[in-house]
DNA sequence: TTGTCGTATCAACAGAAGTTGATATGTTGT
DNA sequence: ACAACATATCAACTTCTGTTGATACGACAA
């Protein structure tokens, strides 16, 4: 399974994107369903323009798709996202395991 | 399936270490099996002690491994690193679907 | 219309993370 | 022992990221 630069660039977006503390919690609570700003602000003891930094880095991967109701916007998982990422961590896992330990030279000698 | 907080901050630690342009590429690089740092620095065109940077990150994240052999240190993936990563991803999706989009209020006036 | 509420955006700042060049460490060959 | 090589570490610097407080925007209610 090949990625192409597109795909790949999306992918770094998106570990960047999980690989932040806040970030993560806010995914962690929306894995709960789907919670509008001020639940997130009340359940992560954040403030409003913080939170709205992080929900707009976490929609721009793609990770999370907001709506409006009201007053209110109401974020939630992408889930095809998360899928997608997982693909392309199981794609980075070594093929051809009995060349890992058998590597002779690296042929350094000829820089 | 729960998660501790220590496997919480190993998950961000992995995360973070991905996230970011050269160490994936290296991932990338050593998915096709090990390789000495000489030759990751020859096939990403990055200057010794910047690989040496990055793949210090990888391997505190434990998503790498190294061993010396001569003069020569050979970094390898640690597929188990990331499988369990896949597994914490997997852990993120939703559960109760149901529910996305079922939401009624979210109690903001009473704060 | 006016005021209030929920959310987004902005500018200024602070701290973290990556880069670079120099130096240190450890290994091999002479 | 000495020189050459592969890699790691360090300090100084630059760049990126996140935080904070103020302000703007949009929806609702009176």
């Amino acid at each position: 399974m090949q990625t192409s630069p597109l795909q790949l660039d999306l992918t770094l977006l998106r570990l960047q994107a999980l690989g932040e503390e806040t970030r993560f919690a806010i995914v962690c609570e929306l894995a709960g369903g789907e919670r509008c700003v001020c639940e997130l602000q009340a359940d992560l003891a954040s403030a409003q323009s913080r939170l709205s930094f992080h929900l707009r880095k976490l929609k721009e991967a793609g990770l999370i798709a907001d709506r409006r109701d009201g007053r209110w916007v109401y974020y939630r998982l992408v889930p095809d996202a998360l899928e997608e990422l997982q693909l392309a961590l199981g794609s980075l896992e070594p093929r051809e395991p009995d060349e890992l330990h058998q590597r002779e030279a690296c042929g350094c000698d000829t820089h």
